[in-house]
DNA sequence: GAAACGCATCTACCATACAAGATTGCAGAA
DNA sequence: TTCTGCAATCTTGTATGGTAGATGCGTTTC
């Protein structure tokens, strides 16, 4: 559903500012000003500018007119709601996934767990964090609806900045375990235990939430 | 999750310009210059510039650099995947809505089911219209998850340039029907009958878009 | 001492000028 | 006639200056 501006300064600093804010080199409450930045970066106000305006319109910043430009304080109940989200489209996909599964779903799936076991076997996180991506998106696409995933991943980035807080916590071991069972019910064609599998798989990351915000608790609102 | 930038020229003309667009009166394919809008409302080019970035990041409006700018077409795959995703989020919200009944749902319900009856007893579809918006957000206030109606109501504007396309179709007698059926579930605690309705509501508007295509080839890609 | 006022100084917003890529159409040559 | 190439003229992208609103601090006043 995009736009395609790629190559252009304010292009630039979008994606440097965001993979900063998601990674928390800058942090929640962090204020920053279009001059700020553009000295930083070298460039004019003008795509700094701009930069801000997507950012906003992602809820990766809040643009107060006349005040400052502030990133964005976590919200706990948009981490639900987007929690809610996810939850939501995901458990449609694998429902029709499960409905209509296909000797190359089968196929697709296990090759994905058999990486992710490799992954995990040579404890290379990052791989693994790929494949686990992968892994969910290859099921919207199974299901005929990619640009769904896409959605997802816009929402995910408010997740991800939690996650970032609570590194190296995920088992893997159990991660896989939970995505074979998935597949498993995917290819047998079970529709409700398919559905089951993906519920619990994504309301395992669930607690840590609540320890998230009493040990950063300047970086919620 | 947005911005609260009202009060500005950008923020009026991304109004103005969305208004258009849902309405047709910018038809899919207009070739659109900030310089024309800039003239066309006796600003400068600057905050028609910050329109189109927010508007072609909703997916109404394609940015071709140093190119122009145009109306999107409306895609066929998209308002399909725009479906899906609304369909996910209002199931999984009158799920939970019918599996918690509090009186205050009941009477809401009833309230806004009988606004609808007396808006399309006075023929006035507007009214209808904004009641029947009503009836599905205050579903998923009640699911505590109003910030995904926004999410909906963003991709709906896509499927809101198709009904344009087909005005006055919509029976809104059956639409009722359908609601009281949705709220008698919902109040009976019957989260599967919910469901069902639910999907059996959504599912009505869905013939309309092949023969849309048809008539007005030119607007899809 | 405390509260109200005013000014310096931030900020984002808007307007304008310039730059550079893309398109169009015409002119000239083969 | 057809193709090539150049130039005028579109477009969006970027830079910069000025404006108005918001803030914070020091001064003044009661």
């Amino acid at each position: 559903m995009g736009e395609a501006l790629e190559g252009t300064i304010a292009f630039r600093v979008v994606s440097a500012l965001r993979d900063d804010i998601v990674s928390m080199a800058l942090k929640p409450g962090d204020v920053i000003s279009e001059s700020d930045i553009a000295g930083r970066y070298g460039v004019s106000r003008q795509p700094v500018r701009e930069a801000f305006i997507r950012l906003a319109q992602q809820g990766l910043l809040l643009i107060r007119p006349k005040r400052a430009t502030v990133v964005k304080k976590i919200s706990p109940d948009g981490v639900r709601q987007s929690r809610f989200i996810r939850e939501s489209i995901e458990v449609e996909i694998i429902r029709r996934v499960a409905a209509n599964p296909t000797p190359e779903t089968a196929q697709v799936l296990t090759d994905l767990i058999a990486g992710q076991e490799a992954a995990s076997a040579a404890n290379n996180s990052r791989r693994f964090h790929q494949l686990d991506e992968l892994f969910h998106r290859t099921l919207a696409r199974l299901a005929g609806v990619e640009y769904a995933w896409q959605l997802i991943d816009d929402h995910k980035m408010q997740l991800d900045r939690v996650r970032y807080l609570t590194l190296g916590v995920s088992s893997s071991q159990r991660a896989i375990a939970e995505h074979k069972q998935i597949a498993e019910a995917v290819t047998q064609g079970d529709v409700a235990g398919a559905e089951a599998a993906m519920r619990a798989h994504l309301a395992r990351a669930e607690v840590l939430l609540s320890q998230t915000i009493e040990d950063f608790p300047d970086y919620f609102e």
